[in-house]
DNA sequence: ATTGAAAGAGTCTCAGT
DNA sequence: ACTGAGACTCTTTCAAT
């Protein structure tokens, strides 16, 4: 259960690059370099050492989903009967490709979870057919997000 | 308040190539195109197409935050002394850093924001220094992620 | 709308410092 | 560890279909 080894050895440049680059990784190595006052060579250097870390991973394109037709977002709280029981239910949740996001929690809820869908008819299968049907759960609590006022990352340059 | 015009006559290869995009964003046109059917060119035809509709917007690394020493995820639910105080209390909100995403909900709490921070004693810092400071709030219920067990894009392919 | 080829820009490698 | 230049790959444009 340890946390990952923290000490990567990162210096200021490395911050810097990763914080250019989770906001926008269509960047040229040598755009980044012209911003840090270093070679394009120096950034490629570094990006190759960040990922063969797993600091960075892949990229990936930031797609409108409203635009598609994924009008809902709703975040839900689980109860579980035992909480013995989250590796299983944990389990069976994964199945539903509608919850994309789901987190272990302290507070009310055993199980956090958010999905995407896109209608309330939607929703309401899920939380209706697919949620019921799964052993363990005690009973659910759903918030419906009307607006997504807020969705960036976080700021990692250093101080 | 109406929703986006949702029609944007998107065939089959615009999802596809989407649902490509969206889970690695370093595929080049030819590799798409292959797995496609279709040639590079078409490809790049079509993504720039999707862009200029605001479909896919930048392409952004994915950085794993625990080894950059953020440790803490949180949600924190508001609940607002009056629910028409939701945009001077947001526009406070957005100006915490750490708050990474907040939405605008039904169920218990008006407003329900995530927050990224590195440890505990900063998060008790944003929930009792910074939180408390910003009027009309009345009161916050936090729950804290112990594990984040799933965290993926929901699947657009056709049926 | 899709294709294939040519021009331009970016990545990747490596020898030198 | 950083640099700069050459080899290579990808993006971008465009004439033709």
């Amino acid at each position: 259960m340890a946390n990952t080894p923290p000490d990567l050895n990162l210096d200021k440049l490395d911050l810097n690059i990763i914080q250019q680059l989770m906001h926008d990784a269509s960047l040229s190595y040598a755009e980044i370099g012209k911003k840090l006052f270093v070679s394009a060579g120096t950034i490629h250097v570094r990006i190759k050492k960040l990922q063969e870390a797993g600091v960075i991973s892949g990229m990936k394109y930031q797609v409108d989903l409203k635009k598609l037709g994924y009008d809902v977002i709703a975040f839900i709280g689980i109860y579980l009967e035992k909480s013995s029981l989250y590796d299983t239910v944990a389990k069976d949740l994964k199945k539903i490709p509608e919850i994309v996001r789901m987190n272990y929690t302290t507070g009310n809820y055993s199980i956090f979870v958010e999905v995407v869908c896109k209608d309330i008819n939607q929703l309401r299968y899920i939380l209706h057919d697919e949620l019921q049907k799964i052993k363990g759960i005690e009973r659910t609590e759903t918030i419906l997000s009307l607006e997504e006022s807020l969705h960036r990352t976080v700021t990692v340059t250093p101080a």
